[in-house]
RNA sequence: GGAGGGAUAGCGAAGUGGUUAAACGCGGCAGACUGUAAAUCUGUUCCUUCGGGUUCGAUGGUUCAAAUCCAUCUUCCUCCA
């Protein structure tokens, strides 16, 4: 089976809406944030503890995983989710962001990407079929298409011809595409130019995807051009599917999206800034690290989480400072759990079409309180 | 009692006449992080009214110039009695 967008209600003062996705491993709300998995795994957290923060959906990585441990042993496994443990949706990405971020010298070519292994060095070929068979033998419930991320800023002539490269990329994914339970998204381009955005969105619409993201974005072009990029684009994509924006995961990001009409949105920031010693608040982002902390015996947040019932700042910035794995965990589960209970604060706020008066007042706490 | 080796910024540790307010590491203090080559990276860390001031166990000396050379003292470590 196929995933099923269902659409609960349209906002009336924006874009925003509340839906459904039924999929083979299970249904989740959106809007929806999905905290990244890239190796299987999303780093320092088991799978009991994802779906305890109630996480709709998760994401792995195609690139990755077929580097290690191979798509074969994945599939021997009985695919993603059994190899991992986790039985509720997994979507993946195709590569085609690692082909951006960690190949410096790469040749893209009309038939695929040449570049380098960031493990070995050892020269590899990223094709749309090949990332698209892969992702069939990972099995996952959502595949994505084999695109070109572009850095930013890219001339117009550059974007023009990496639009229309992603297209028939895109189509070649499609083509080959052979999981009847997997569903394939497409992926709109064109960075900040508008017509560029619109084309794609038109064109990838055409081809014709089980949902809609829009990449090439949070690669460094600023918020401002970044909410462009969503607006040049989110009004050509079909109502009747599900619309992802790749990449975003800052929480006043997510408010945005959503406000133009987003359902779903991806992101490293929670588990990557935990690591880091840094938790989202109410009040604003705070990093734990800081002297101030020391003797604040409090919980991080206002959170109905795990690590808040039951671990104080102080403590957690002891294990971070110390460098113990498990301040970082109790971060992860916290930074989650804010972003997937932003989702269902965002849910009722547009049920009951508050969404603006929602954003107002998480953007006042968010922005101008001192913790 | 004798012989030898040390004492450098919060800690460890380079430096052995000028380019040294003094490498580097740790610790401290802050910052960054948006489809994860990230439990990573960056800045800062004697005082300052930003002009400068005061440092390398202590004191005295040699020199135009000393953390660096000399003398004495204090103190620590190792070995021999």
């Amino acid at each position: 089976m196929k995933i099923k967008y269902e659409l609960i209600k349209k906002s009336n003062e924006t874009k925003a809406r509340t839906g459904i996705l039924h999929t083979n491993h299970g249904s989740f709300k959106t809007p929806m944030f999905m905290p990244v998995g890239t190796l299987a795994n999303v780093k320092t957290l088991t799978a009991e503890e994802l779906k305890a923060i109630n996480c709709g959906v998760i994401l792995a990585n195609t690139y990755h995983l077929w580097l290690r441990p191979g798509e074969n042993i994945v599939a021997l496994a009985g695919g993603l989710h059994k190899f991992m443990n986790y039985d509720g949706p997994i979507l993946t990405d195709s590569g085609g962001f690692q082909v951006f971020s960690l190949a410096k010298k790469k040749d893209i070519t009309e038939e695929g990407v040449h570049f380098k292994s960031h493990i070995d060095g050892s020269k590899l070929f990223l094709t749309p079929e090949l990332s698209i068979g892969i992702q069939n033998k990972l099995d996952s419930d959502i595949a994505m298409s084999f695109d070109e991320c572009p850095p930013f800023p890219v001339t117009r002539e550059y974007m023009t011809d990496s639009v229309d490269r992603t297209l028939r990329w895109a189509l070649r994914g499609k083509n080959v595409h052979d999981n009847h339970h997997q569903s394939l998204f497409g992926i709109v381009q064109g960075g900040e130019y508008a017509d560029l955005r619109r084309y794609s969105a038109l064109k990838t619409v055409e081809i014709g995807f089980d949902g809609y993201a829009i990449g090439g974005t949070s690669v460094g072009e600023g918020k401002d051009t970044m909410y462009n990029m969503i607006d040049y684009a989110i009004d050509y994509l079909p109502t009747s599917k599900v619309r992802y924006l790749m990449g975003v995961g800052d929480p006043i990001d997510i408010i945005e999206g959503v406000i133009r009409g987003v359902d779903m949105f991806d992101c490293v920031l929670p588990t990557r800034l935990a690591r880091h010693g840094n938790a989202f608040t109410k009040k604003g982002k705070i990093n734990i690290r800081n002297a101030k902390y020391k003797d604040d015996f409090e919980a991080l947040d206002e959170c109905d989480c795990y690590t808040c019932k039951n671990y104080s700042r102080a403590y957690i910035r002891h294990l971070i400072i110390c460098n113990e794995t498990l301040g970082g965990r109790l971060l992860s589960i916290h930074n989650i759990r804010f972003l997937i209970k932003m989702t269902e604060d965002i849910r009722d706020a547009i049920a009951s079409d508050n969404l603006l008066a929602y954003k107002e007042k998480f953007i006042k706490e968010y922005k101008n309180s001192i913790v």
